[in-house]
DNA sequence: TGTACATCAGTGAACGCGCGTTCACTGATGTAC
DNA sequence: TGTACATCAGTGAACGCGCGTTCACTGATGTAC
């Protein structure tokens, strides 16, 4: 049932995934069709065969981009959760460490695009509020069954608000001391402290 | 001393102020120089006898914007503070208004560029890092003395994140629950009960 | 298995357009006598 | 007070460039017999 890709296929793929990271590098403007195509390995004709504008790879890419960053904080969480912390914990001290403070291209696109969501056109923006959801809904199931039900979006907007201060602050002690006031104000509010 | 301003003084001072609520409108990046000067009803030529580039242009704007949003969020506040809310509850109340959710084009900067700011060039960077220092100290200036020394910040990020995201989610019933939860959130956790 | 042809993914040149920037010029404002 | 000239703010045409998009073509892949 489920073929193996046509190489169309596996091409259109290869240009999304491009996309994915230079629109969380560059910002929905600072992206040029002949770039990602020159950065897939191919030459800027051959786009229109594949999207039927740049709008359309912007949404493809964004979506794109959501399931790629969450794939890799379930990888990361998994692992912080084996060292004992609880689903909250893990998944807010690598939502704001350090390494998703300078890995922009390959983090979260709502905390690389946030502000830049609500100018774009309407195909776009709805995939933009959906990745807003999923982050919140990723927030929701790291809480407590029990939690209030507004808690998952509060917290997001936190961390959201806080990776983003931090970046536009610089990846240098003053970002990072951001970062790290607000892994502490979030967890000693949510979880249990830290042994120590 | 403080003569009055030129005319050219005069127009320069139109020009900023066209930008700073254009880029807020549009972003760093969807404003031209000649839709700018055409705003401000002049000719695009005039305009390297104002900047010496369009990011000179842009650093003034974001400056300026700074400034003018500061403004309206003084006086705002101070009515609320006069019915009787605490600095710290006026502040956020206005913040995370659903007036401030709709018009981007005359609010906080920090919330309206946050994401395409690490992205500038170093001019615009260091000015955009000013602007969020700024911020964090208008909410350090309306928490008690005796407030942790990193409040501050880690209110910013929550504001700003909540802002963002309400407005990506869009100026509908599922933006504004969004800003009604984090005012919640922020007063049980930094300010008395409402009065009820 | 081998040849002939159709399909299809990708190439590269070209388009119209709007951008940031430059510059020769105009017409109004202000100063000198 | 009135005229002559210098200064200066703003105009509008032009530039080179890169953008999104189109399209005739090429060369490889796959199918028919």
């Amino acid at each position: 049932m489920d073929r193996e890709p046509s190489r169309k296929q596996v091409t259109h793929d290869r240009i999304v995934e491009t996309a994915a990271r230079a629109i969380r590098r560059g910002g929905f403007a600072g992206v040029g069709v002949a770039d990602i195509m020159k950065e897939a390995g191919l030459t800027h004709g051959g786009f229109y065969a594949h999207f039927a504008s740049r709008d359309a790879l912007l949404c493809e890419a964004l979506e794109r981009a959501g399931t790629d960053s969450a794939a890799r904080v379930v990888t990361a969480v998994a692992a912080r959760q084996a060292r004992g912390a609880s689903a909250l914990r893990a998944l807010v001290e690598q939502y704001l460490s350090e390494s998703h403070l300078v890995s922009t291209e390959n983090g979260c696109p709502v905390a690389a695009l946030a502000s830049e969501m609500p100018r774009q056109s309407r195909e776009v923006g709805q995939v933009a509020a959906g990745r807003v959801r999923g982050l919140i809904a990723a927030v929701q199931r790291a809480l407590p069954a029990d939690a209030a039900g507004d808690s998952a979006a509060v917290i997001a907007s936190q961390m959201v608000g806080a990776l983003q201060l931090a970046r536009a602050l610089g990846p240098n002690a003053e970002g990072k001391a951001l970062l790290a006031a607000t892994r502490r104000a979030l967890l000693a509010q949510h979880d249990a402290p830290p042994d120590r």
